[in-house]
DNA sequence: CGTAAGCCCTCCTCCAAGGTAAGAGTCAAG
DNA sequence: CTTGACTCTTACCTTGGAGGAGGGCTTACG
């Protein structure tokens, strides 16, 4: 089956002008030309159309978009590359939205932000480096960072509390960036969580810990204490401890 | 405090060349310049600045930004306007990772993927269906085309969509406002909605539908539809409607 | 058969949003 | 007072197309 160009305009929702500009730069060719000049296209020109089109969404430059086909003419190694990046792009944006949310929060305060927040999410070598190893590490582990704790209020005395705040804030901060109930990071943050609170001896197992969640929503003291760190939070806990439990 | 443009270029992650840019089309104008023309910038224009660049990642020119930001001089309405838009991208990001999901499936078989959803997500029309209707009216508003909507879809559909976006609302400000998920006026909200979509010929009861409102929860576009009205939304709608069909 | 409506072609110019480079002034430290 | 880092303006270049002119196909209809 063969398409002339406006059909492929139509198919991949690029202009006409699009696909003879490709043409020309020898990015994408027809599979054929009639008499007439005109270019007919296949399913294999559909395939590396689609292709382009990945990459120009990943702002690569035409000109690199040429060789990153060249260079990898597998598709499926194409693709699956182009999904890591696609992926990374939308961590990217997702620190974006919490930016805008960070500033929408000061604006509503009539604060000023800080300089380098205000920023977040558009400078990519400076939010990395911004991260200390700790800092990196919480924010592989839980999505967030974490402002710097000190040294000395991790005595063993308040060890619990701290983490236990750190669970809820990370938890909170996985609600807010819309991490699924059943997300990795966030079975490993109950995990560990349930790990602390076993060290503490506590007597506790994913189960008891599900039913405690779901207790949490139905008593108001508790159910206050999370809804006033996030709305939702009570109600996200118990789903995720649910199906943490359930997946056990 | 004012900063120089080497300073400001490294805060926001821009070229200085972007921002001579910026001052000679009047899109960002330093607070003061000095003798010798060195432009010097304040904190008004750091926060115009990301402005500028929250409208600019969402592919307005700096002639739409311009008109944008002079319309709409109240930052905390922008930011909100913005963070929707963003909102909406990061959606199409999803089904494009999707896509890709798809295809990486197919070339995995061999399979020759179908035309239409070889290009799902690019397709502009798909997409700004998935933008509300603030988001359209901005869009609109700054130079971005909308697709048509057909006039046969509006009338059936419309009676059954504004009813949900109703419930919705209800259900979001229920949870807003810390009701609890058993409480009397959500369940008669509950009770209301399944007689409506029973009325529509859906065939539903409150089970089904707390499965249904389960699947939600593990759904990325349901989830994500009901977790960008209100964070937590999707949760407290699964609880509720499980507590609903339990006392049934 | 002619012709009109859609297609399609090439070639040309134009646009935004900067990048690059040249040539020169400015500033702070030593 | 010199040196190096910083800044300015001006002018031209680049990318990824958009728009339009002018002119061929193709096909359906009378």
């Amino acid at each position: 089956m063969q398409y002339t160009v406006k059909e492929v305009a139509k198919f991949a929702g690029v202009t006409i002008k699009t696909l003879h500009h490709y043409h020309k730069i020898g990015l994408l060719k027809p599979c054929k030309i009639t008499n007439a000049g005109y270019r007919l296209y296949g399913s294999t020109e559909l395939e590396q159309l689609q292709q382009i089109l990945f990459y120009r969404e990943l702002d690569f430059s035409l000109e690199d978009i040429k060789k990153a086909l060249k260079d990898e003419p597998s598709r499926l190694e194409c693709l699956t590359n182009q999904h890591e990046l696609l992926m990374a792009r939308k961590q990217r944006l997702e620190r974006l939205v919490k930016t805008i949310e960070d500033s929408i929060v000061h604006a509503k305060k009539g604060e000023v932000m800080d300089k380098s927040k205000m920023f977040n999410g558009f400078n990519k070598e400076e939010w990395e480096n911004a991260l200390s190893e700790q800092g990196k590490y919480l924010k592989e582990k839980y999505g967030y960072t974490m402002p710097k704790v000190k040294e000395h209020q991790v005595d063993n005395l308040n060890e619990q509390a701290t983490e236990a705040k750190q669970f809820i804030c990370g938890i909170s901060n996985a609600l807010k960036n819309g991490w699924k109930a059943d997300d990795e990071r966030i079975q490993q943050m109950l995990e560990n969580h349930i790990l602390c609170l076993k060290n503490h001896s506590h007597n506790i197992n994913a189960q008891s810990f599900a039913a405690q969640a779901k207790f949490f929503v139905e008593d108001d003291f508790h159910r206050n204490m999370l809804e006033n760190e996030q709305i939702g939070l009570s109600y996200y806990l118990c789903i995720a401890a649910e199906l943490y439990a359930a997946s056990n």
